[in-house]
DNA sequence: TGAATTTTCCAAAGCGCTTTGGATTTTGTT
DNA sequence: AACAAAATCCAAAGCGCTTTGGAAAATTCA
């Protein structure tokens, strides 16, 4: 039997007749035969392969765990369609630099960028080199268009705060992520919007800004817990810097919920999944692994279409009572 | 210019002169022209990509952070041989049927085996197919060679018990990763052996077998705490599930240290990092981002040269005093 | 200066597939 | 049975590099 014969059984083209396709497929499996990826991808001039740059703060030296599950999510998708996951840990201000040495060698299809920033140089540098890609999260000062999934964090951050003010708390605290990174300056915006249209005076120090760590968690908590005035309530950006929250509370022997209410955002990472009956904390909930899903999707929609328009989707997050609200304590 | 030494001025062949390698380097620069990966890979017969199968437990859909600091870790190293990184994050029980896949298309020159069990399966598995490869982490039950980079885990939990029982700890409860996982397996026997030459009783309900989670933490601290002998003492195998534990501590108003001391293995993960003067747990700690760089170093070194030796690298977790371990509370 | 080396270059083969264009066989129609 | 149409097959080209074997040019040595 030819080689041509072979190629097009084992691809699906209507050339081979459904007898010949089987017998093919039989022999296939019987030897273990899976066409050479390195071959096949020269003779069809496509990668098969997505790439993910998490880009690591040279300072700090951060992995954020999140990418994990995101990761989680979007490798099922590729496995599916026949892509490969090329992952790339990069620092930060070498980005760019690595879009252009995978383009300039052709390792890959389409990129997804992860954590862009309000003005995020990124998007223009890929669209300039028409490498096919997906954004996750936004860029708020970005005027073109570019495909991207993002979770509506400005409103999330928005019903939290309400629901604090709603509970009878005028002092509260965000614990944030690093200033300029485009969800945090979201989420304030959010936060900022409710406290102006239930009267209340925004005061920078109840904002921090940092990575999301536990240790931040802890030590920003302690910062503003220990002001002259401290909040009643506190809205954290990570589920792992509320881990630090409450250890900070446990620290000045405050209960969580009854002396301090805390709602954080909750990315329902596989690793501090809250899910009791009464969740441990009140959250803005949405699951990065559904995330890392849809911008797979969609990034695949566009390589296999390139003309195609970007399209943006944009997931809401619930708003989940746990125990950790409750009313101000009365003085 | 020939193709011929534009290639080999690129590669760095000895058959070009320094002057002619310097024109090359600089129009390859200009044009920022780099050699298709694609032709190169099926030219030179190498695929230049570590695969790395993150198996995922299909019930619980699991990913466990420390890959993202492992990975970290070994991506450096990668990158700076000219390697790419492959991630599949694949259902456990379909784990050999990858590795097959994989070796069967030629995509990746070496894998790296995480999580492996007592009895693995996977390590004959890689053997029979010829895939040079890495473990991290050992398999007690194997019998064969094979690379690994390991922690001591027997030995750091001897020692982590050890101290406790020299605090005056004699009901000491252990809250580990799943039963039958190799480290876990070593870190039982630890604790075992440091109870056993102090001539204390082990108690089975005392050891707890899960996957290493915040709210598996919280849970397994809970049922031992409420014992109609609580432990004094816990020992956790994750920074994770220290966490959890101390919420659980928090919840029957025991305090961390006074009450009840806890010792736990710290991976060093870049979101947990615990670097305070005093860290907030005494802990076994090793960082799982320098094994991923070990790793990786041991995997290259094997594929550049086939017909080396397997070895094994033990890594020592150094016993970081914090100030979650005091002596036991008096009666 | 001419021969022997060494350095530098080049044309062509080949990596293992997919894809093209045309040839051959089978099926369907009258 | 004869022809057209459809289905099936095949030989060969090409994907963009590396590598080989040998030719040409430059250098060294006698």
């Amino acid at each position: 039997m030819s080689q041509t014969t072979v190629s097009r059984a084992l691809n699906g083209f209507p050339e081979v007749s459904e007898k010949t396709r089987q017998v093919v497929l039989e022999a296939a499996a019987k030897h273990n035969y899976k066409p050479n990826t390195r071959a096949r991808r020269l003779a069809t001039g496509k990668s098969m392969t997505i790439g993910h740059l998490v880009s690591v703060s040279k300072e700090y030296e951060l992995v954020n765990p999140i990418f994990a599950d995101f990761i989680a999510g979007a490798s099922a998708r590729y496995a599916q369609s026949g892509y490969d996951l090329l992952l790339s840990l990069v620092p930060d201000e070498d980005e760019f630099t690595s879009y252009k040495e995978l383009t300039a060698r052709s390792a890959v299809d389409g990129v997804v960028v992860h954590a862009p920033r309000v003005d995020e140089q990124r998007i223009a540098q890929l669209s300039s080199l028409n490498l096919p890609f997906v954004v996750h999260g936004r860029s708020s000062n970005t005027l073109e268009k570019y495909n991207w999934v993002d979770v509506n964090n400005e409103r999330s951050f928005f019903r939290a705060t309400q629901l604090l003010i709603e509970l009878g708390h005028t002092s509260i605290g965000l614990i944030n992520g690093v200033a300029g990174v485009d969800f945090a300056v979201r989420r304030t915006r959010g936060y900022l919007r409710a406290l102006k249209e239930h009267n209340i005076e925004p005061a920078d120090v109840y904002v921090t800004h940092s990575e999301m760590t536990e240790p931040n968690g802890y030590k920003n908590a302690l910062a503003l817990l220990d002001l002259p005035n401290p909040p009643t309530a506190l809205i954290a950006s990570s589920i792992i810097m509320a881990n630090g929250i409450r250890r900070a509370l446990n620290d000045r022997d405050l209960k969580l919920g009854r002396d301090v209410s805390v709602i954080t955002h909750d990315d329902d990472l596989s690793y501090f999944r809250d899910a009791a009956a009464v969740p441990v904390y009140t959250a803005t909930r949405s699951s990065v692994r559904e995330a890392g899903r849809l911008s797979a999707d969609l990034l695949l929609k566009t390589i296999a279409d390139p003309g195609r328009d970007p399209e943006g989707i944009m997931l809401d997050a619930e708003l989940i009572l746990g125990s950790s609200t409750k009313p101000p304590p009365r003085r």
